[in-house]
DNA sequence: CAAATCTCAGTCAAACTGAAATTC
DNA sequence: CGAATTTCAGTTGGACTGAGATTT
């Protein structure tokens, strides 16, 4: 209410209301993926081994922006369950291949939808137009955040 | 740069991107606050607190989105530090009043300085207007978040 | 008695660092 | 030997629920 006069005056806050947005998203994330038996870092994981097969644990640790540490417990946690499998390189001793498997990917479709489901109720009062500069936008954000220098 | 040529293509994905953004600002804000000797949680706290002096606990839990247990925690540490000040209701025994102290403003202040800078370069290919839309989307999209129903 | 508030206690997911073993 | 990968172990911050005491 009082937040909406003000805005203009505030410098950006735009890493603040991102915080926020997030912090909310991720209890609705939270609540939504936990009925169907994963977790948020667990759905990252398997996102990006969606969209890209046969990545290394460290690979992945690298596309999720964590440490492989962090990225190795979260895969322990889903090959126990059966949702991802784990294939040594056969040129490489070390090297183990991650995949979804079956179940693993019949996983994944039922979150995309309960994730599709809260984009729409989060999107709801914006037109096609809006909902293309915002994606637009914020993938020029993450482009910038990434190629920071530390 | 892969992304980049296949991004048109994906749906949405506007609430994952905002994860991500958050995931690697909040790296980055921990690091940046804890040189200065505060959480990111703790910053939320003052900030808020900033806005509106002489919280009680519960509003404060409310207007952070946590529960009054988690705000209770970060409370006592700030206290703890002479960061806050508690207050007893004059008028109601439970009740206790929350505010900034000289110290906790000075931090403040310093806080807000080094998310400035890193707002400046998170944004820094985006021209006044992209940076007015964005910001002016995302306040929409938490305000349709809060709204939802559970 | 009901409702709100504060607080203690326990739990949990998710990240981190450090350190070690293995392989190229 | 040095660099990369996996993995064990410990720690931390930040949230949660449950339960209890107090006050209006």
């Amino acid at each position: 209410m009082k937040n909406t006069a003000t805005a203009q005056h505030r410098p950006t806050g735009i890493a603040y209301l991102i915080g926020r947005i997030d912090h909310v998203l991720s209890r609705r994330l939270r609540d939504s993926l936990g009925a169907i038996g994963l977790t948020a870092a667990q759905y990252t994981a398997l996102s990006v081994l969606e969209t890209q097969q046969r990545l290394s644990n460290a690979q992945l640790a690298e596309r999720s922006m964590i440490s492989p540490q962090s990225a190795n417990e979260i895969v322990k946690a889903m090959e126990a369950r059966g949702w991802i499998a784990r294939q040594p390189d056969a040129n490489h001793g070390r090297i183990i291949h991650l995949r979804l498997t079956d179940e693993g990917g019949a996983l994944l479709r039922q979150c995309h939808a309960a994730v599709a489901q809260m984009e729409q109720a989060m999107l709801a009062e914006l037109d096609d137009g809006q909902r293309g500069d915002l994606q637009t936008q914020l993938r020029q954000v993450l482009r910038s955040l990434s190629a920071m220098v530390l």
